[in-house]
DNA sequence: TTTTAAACCTGACTTAGATCATGTTTTGGA
DNA sequence: TCCAAAACATGATCTAAGTCAGGTTTAAAA
């Protein structure tokens, strides 16, 4: 795929003209990165937009305790650390690390803020993205707070199974590598608890896996399960 | 004060010219609420942006077993109802509901949609607010799952402390009337647990109270206690 | 001022989920 | 193909925090 060709699907972008994203391509640096790398980290100055072209990241904050919690997951295509950071020159306010080898773009926040500026409705579209992000992050906040283990992983599954789920014989591939701890730091859960829940959920039909990967049987069981909210 | 001396007061409107402020205060609707009323319901469709005059207002999201989840108190000078829904047409994510007589204007979104394609540097205004109450929603996730109870209320009293405190003699006092269930349903907690995690808070000496309002006599200790994070 | 309801508080009990301990299965590198 | 290191799994405790049940104080309305 060219570089244009790649800019063109990430949605943030999408709304740009032709010439635009050709001089966007222009100012790009293409980086790679081993398995559980740091492409920022907690506090470091936040200086450009990166794309995701292949692999997957996570962005993760850590307790004082050790512990880790995933806020959000980041697949090809996705456009991160677009939040208040870049935008008003501040530092990260969390990690963002990769889960595999990764290859990403990076576009130089000056570059990006020229475009912004001549394109007015690019603006209301990253204030829609972002309205949507915030929307979501309250949401897992609010799950956080009142929801029971097995509904919050539940919950997280059939987010996950909208984002990366591929339909196979006989449900629902979610095409991700993750380990359970992974997801067990994204449902705010110990490894174990995590396990048995998702045993337990095997047990009842409700997931099935193949390889390292999860197939989700039956969407609708999750979905009532996490309490028909998401 | 002056409807456009008011609109001059909002972080995301003080970037308009005098112009634009004045004909957006000829835009604009005043209404008043009693104690407890809903604002707007989780599910109805968004269609003005709000602001604060008098009083406080909480958005509120429920969970399928009744409890609820406070995810922001508003106070005068708040603009709210500001995020995805309202962007994209979409319906509100939670409901918003008065704690006391609240007075607010409202202005009908095509109003300021205008303003923002007329104001190009008004939309960066924007898409940094949002960016921070995002940044901020994630902190508070975070905190849901990997913090003790009594660090997050600690850290809820910072957060207060620094949005609602003023200084008096002995300390800082959290100048909002909040009932015990209402911080509790702010740091996802059981009353009870809140209210023996306040009593043992402020037998250390870390609180106080003025009538029904608490008073912060040892703000350090509180942000330690937080984790330092806070 | 009295009454009533709401808010606040405390103790006793229960439980969901964390922690610990230990074994098994995968997997990737030599 | 063999070995070491992850990742996965499950049982046995332990504990933080929720629930329940009963009080007291505060505030507001009659």
């Amino acid at each position: 795929m060219t570089k244009s060709g790649s800019l063109r699907q990430i949605p943030i972008l999408s709304f740009l003209k032709d010439r635009d994203i050709k001089a966007l391509a222009q100012d790009l640096t293409e980086v790679s990165y081993g398995k559980g790398q740091y492409i920022f980290k907690e506090g470091d100055p936040a200086e450009c937009f990166h794309v995701i072209k292949s692999g997957s990241v996570k962005c993760v904050k850590s307790s004082p305790g050790g512990k880790e919690a995933i806020l959000k997951v980041l697949t090809p295509g996705d456009l991160f650390c677009c939040e208040a950071a870049v935008f008003d020159g501040g530092t990260h306010p969390g990690c963002a690390l990769t889960m595999g080898p990764v290859t990403l773009m990076k576009i130089r926040k000056e570059a990006y803020f020229k475009l912004l500026k001549n394109n007015p409705d690019a603006a209301l579209d990253v204030i829609k993205y972002l309205g949507t992000r915030l929307t979501e992050a309250q949401e897992t906040a609010k799950t956080f707070a009142l929801e029971r283990a097995d509904q919050r992983l539940a919950s997280l599954l059939v987010k996950l199974a909208k984002r990366v789920g591929r339909d196979i014989l006989g449900g629902l591939l979610l095409d991700i590598q993750l380990s359970r701890q992974d997801l067990a730091d994204m449902a705010g859960l110990a490894v174990e608890t995590t396990i048995r829940i998702l045993s337990k959920l095997t047990r009842k039909g409700l997931l099935g896996k193949r390889g390292r990967r999860l197939i989700i049987r039956d969407l609708k069981g999750l979905e009532t399960l996490a309490g028909s909210s998401a």
